[in-house]
DNA sequence: TTATACATACAATCGTGAATGTATAATCAG
DNA sequence: CTGATTATACATTCACGATTGTATGTATAA
């Protein structure tokens, strides 16, 4: 019973995503073929041929849906003025590690571009916006930086590039390794903690919603260690 | 003409390990087949299933020729007594970096378990692995950075574990990030840099072989950013 | 009536694993 | 020391399944 309404067709789009997400972590990319999917979405193959041109195409409107509106919401505090530019900026980054953390669809897309994924060929270019991204907010981190300290009578940071590298890169890292290790620690709360020691050394205190208690808070899976 | 001496049997298997470096960071380790690695290592697919069961098993033996070599240095900084914990433990991580940054085989094959594979179903014992690895270095790290606390006589953390992920984020997240733009910014030196900031923020000032000048020295690309 | 939104059918390719072949190094009896 | 035997270190061949892209069919919304 093919030619539904246009709502239908997007929905079954939709549904096609969803099953990408779902199967593409569990079987990784490489080992999930359009018929997995298909199935997954209650469609035939198909459909898929219709919507997408191949599974690259699949994967990267996959990639799209979720990590556009994250950019977006980044740009955003770029360019909407803010008291303290460093404060937004981190606030934004830690807006991202907690939807990683708590939307599902955030979550496994997160998990299958990070451990589920051959950045290869056609997948080439998510890697290549990944690395522009990356490279935009480590600028906009030492401008920040470099602000805050002017803007509170510090001296200049001696190794600017670096120290903004170091804190994107403790933020990913976070994110890489929870991924690994979901259940290790809570991802939220520990970047907002790092994040703040962190800045905290530079002499660079921002106002986060950050309300650290002065031990482990029993969330805190102390015993793990 | 088959049956060479043993030496020479060794030989095509290292051969076969150094083509699957190669092959695997180019195409990816699911697009490349076994006939890719034979062809680059100059010899028939039927010499890859004398050495190895499969493609898996190509890959999890070219990790461990690795891998296993820094897990051991890491291990020794823990059980070798140092006067400061701490520093050693620190050392270690930044020669894992340095040598990440400098040796060919190790900077591929972590390119290649970074970024050209994907974790799934026989390679998920290397997963596994890592996992295991990265809760015993945070461990490690945590332990440490306590001990170096009361050693200098500082009030004790209020959030170790949360510190401990986080300096291991900044170095994991240092190595991801500069896998993915080897030319944006110089590995060991950063990681030198953001780990010593990182550190003394929380008062624990190590001695790292860290001679870091008051700028940004000319090896940095200052004007990438 | 026509373009849409799929489902179904088909051909062609590619990689795998096992089976088989084989020349030589290692082993060992004499 | 020497010749025969055997296990080794591969090379070659084969059968099979799994995917892919396309081509075609089709019922229905527009």
């Amino acid at each position: 019973m093919p030619r539904r309404t246009k709502e239908d067709a997007l929905a079954t789009r939709s549904q096609l995503l969803d099953a990408a997400e779902c199967v593409f972590s569990e079987k990784g990319v490489a080992r999930t073929s359009l018929n997995d999917i298909a199935q997954q979405a209650g469609v035939s193959r198909g459909a898929i041929y219709w919507h997408f041109t191949n599974k690259a195409d699949v994967f990267n409107a996959m990639m799209d849906r979720v990590t556009l509106p994250m950019e977006d919401a980044l740009n955003q505090s770029e360019h909407q003025p803010h008291p303290d530019y460093l404060s937004a900026l981190v606030g934004a980054m830690l807006d991202a590690v907690r939807k990683i953390a708590t939307d599902v669809h955030t979550r496994r897309v997160f998990e299958v571009a990070t451990h589920k994924v051959e950045f290869i060929d056609e997948l080439v270019a998510i890697k290549d916006r990944q690395v522009k991204n990356h490279l935009k907010i480590v600028t906009q981190v030492q401008k920040a930086m470099q602000e805050a300290c002017a803007a509170r009578g510090l001296p200049p940071l001696t190794q600017p590039t670096a120290l903004a590298y170091g804190l994107f890169a403790l933020v990913l890292g976070l994110v890489q390794n929870w991924l690994l290790m979901p259940d290790a620690f809570d991802l939220p709360l520990t970047a907002e903690i790092a994040l703040a020691s962190y800045l905290a050394g530079l002499g660079l205190e921002t106002q986060t919603t950050c309300n650290v208690t002065l031990s482990d808070p029993p969330g805190m899976p102390n015993g793990t260690l």
